[in-house]
DNA sequence: GATACCATCTTGGTATCCCAAAACGGTATC
DNA sequence: GATACCGTTTTGGGATACCAAGATGGTATC
């Protein structure tokens, strides 16, 4: 039975979805006996965890990384670099077709859409749009930068409102990127960048406190 | 005796130093026994390995990631990315004088020096670069490329004429930087790294066929 | 001579064992 | 009561054992 993916799939699933919180320690044997695998599947998938950013070693031992703010300001300008050039690059192709799919994503979501969908899909957005570029390592570059921001994402205050803004936002990038104007779209995606990540900050700042007492681990920025 | 890292970086020396050829079957076994390592050192030295795209799986087994053309025309794109923002970021800072510290990288080849020592300075060149911007996310994403290249920009055959192009471009990138005209600094930088790629796709495609007699993989454009 | 088939070997994946070092806890001393 | 010291336990790193699937090679058949 090859666990192995199993075992990493079943890990990375609760340390996004919080069931293992951000800071804990972990230990190769608590894992083996939670997910009934042995120590080496358990060893390589705290390794590809740690390539993700999920992860990372804390002396001899492993610990769920905590919510860095100062990297998600630092992941931020990552994201403004390649994603822009991504969407740049889907502006210049001839068949932009692929941008509709994209768009029915977000129609699929409404007010009776499960909180878990709308946060899936707002960053499923930015992946997939970044995969029409059709440049593997822009692509790959930018689910990473999702998959590190995802649990701050979710422990983000959103309100109602917020999330239609994203999505206006999100539908004018397609908009100006299924006229091919390159300029327009990376504006409009760099400064959408830039909002999310000042709101997304603000957030995670002002709730600092609750969310240690949650037994988060939250490290200024 | 901590094995671990020993194994992973003496394979990746072997790999990027050419000793192991693009394309060739890789054994845990084979491994293992060549340095003297039991399989679990062995096995997450891949695992790393792998992240880095310098080994990857060929069904159950490994493989040196053979010398890919079409990939090293992404990564130029890439690289232009997040090198430009990386510099553009340096060029915004108050305190810009570590430039300084690179151009003494440069300085520090003259004919006399061997040609792997030309060679490891040309890649520090942009990863040192890109450090300067402060960004963790730039810089190794920097850092990764330049790896990545690394194998292919030792075949190519460059001459002395090309060689001082670079240094000469390398050294009009920093002087922008120094002035701190970021987008003096970011056209430079692009160009240097599209010149670079043509150069260097031409050189590996013309080769092509006596690359291929000597055992190495190279996979067309 | 070519090909289909079968025994054998090799190999990656997994489980288990061993070890040294670090973490932990209890006790004795000040 | 605090602290320094020491024995015990836990833990990650490494080594080894085992297995099933795939590769290999030789043989027998046509």
């Amino acid at each position: 039975m090859s666990q192995m993916q199993s075992v990493e799939k079943q890990l990375r699933q609760m340390i996004l979805g919080l069931e293992i919180g951000p800071g804990e320690k972990l230990t190769e044997r608590w894992i083996e006996s939670r997910f009934g695998a042995s120590r080496t599947p358990v060893r390589a998938a705290l390794l590809r965890l740690e390539t993700e950013g999920l992860v990372g070693r804390d002396g001899r031992g492993w610990t769920v990384s905590p919510i860095n703010l100062a990297e998600l300001e630092q992941i931020a300008v990552y994201r403004e670099a390649v994603e822009v050039a991504a969407l740049r690059l889907t502006c210049t192709l001839a068949d932009r077709s692929a941008v509709d799919v994209i768009e029915a994503m977000l129609d699929s979501c409404d007010t009776d859409t499960p909180r878990e969908e709308w946060h899936r899909i707002g960053m499923d957005f930015h992946i997939e749009l970044a995969r029409l570029s059709g440049n593997e390592f822009l692509f790959r570059a930018v689910r990473d930068a999702m998959t590190r921001l995802s649990r701050a994402r979710w422990l983000e205050v959103r309100d109602e409102a917020a999330l239609a803004r994203a999505w206006a936002e999100h539908r004018a990038i397609l908009a100006a990127a299924r006229l091919g104007d390159a300029d327009q779209a990376a504006r409009l995606l760099s400064a959408h960048i830039v909002g999310s990540r000042d709101r997304l900050v603000t957030s995670l700042a002002n709730d600092r406190r609750g969310l240690r007492a949650r037994g988060f681990a939250v490290i200024a920025a």
